[in-house]
DNA sequence: CATATGACGACAA
DNA sequence: ATTGTCGCCATAT
């Protein structure tokens, strides 16, 4: 079976793979979609620790504020910068513009992961 | 069991 | 705008 934990790291990279391109979310909006209201550091956790061969859009995780996570000037910032741009993402200042940029699911979007449901993932 | 840490966030000064 | 505190919560030691 799975543990508690594994499962809230499922829903947490299931939500971000939701995440619609050219958008980005914060690290506190997806614990809450992914029903772990103040684990913004726990998404921070699961990215960090990401499976190998991961598919999950990362790099539209963004800190509240809009800046991107990762100490600036590492390798992984200035990947998550370019994947971003290459989605008409602007970067301005190191920050995106959430008013601007930030996801805004739909109320369908979010009936579709329901959270009872997810114990045989 | 006690601390420390971190790809966070909200708020006060 | 900047800086410091504190709350959160899974992991690591």
């Amino acid at each position: 079976m799975k543990t508690a934990t594994e499962k809230r790291n499922t829903r947490i990279r299931a939500t971000i793979c939701d995440i619609p391109k050219g958008s980005v979310a914060s690290y506190g909006q997806i614990a809450e979609i992914a029903g772990i209201p103040r684990g913004a550091r726990q998404v921070g956790y699961a990215l960090r620790h990401l499976p190998e061969g991961h598919k999950v859009p990362w790099h539209r995780v963004v800190r509240a504020s809009g800046e991107i996570a990762m100490r600036t000037g590492s390798v992984g910032h200035r990947e998550q910068k370019k994947l971003l741009q290459n989605e008409d993402v602007a970067i301005l200042n190191g920050r995106v513009d959430m008013k601007k940029y930030r996801w805004q699911p739909d109320l369908d979007e979010l009936l579709w992961k329901p959270s009872a449901a997810w114990d045989d993932e």
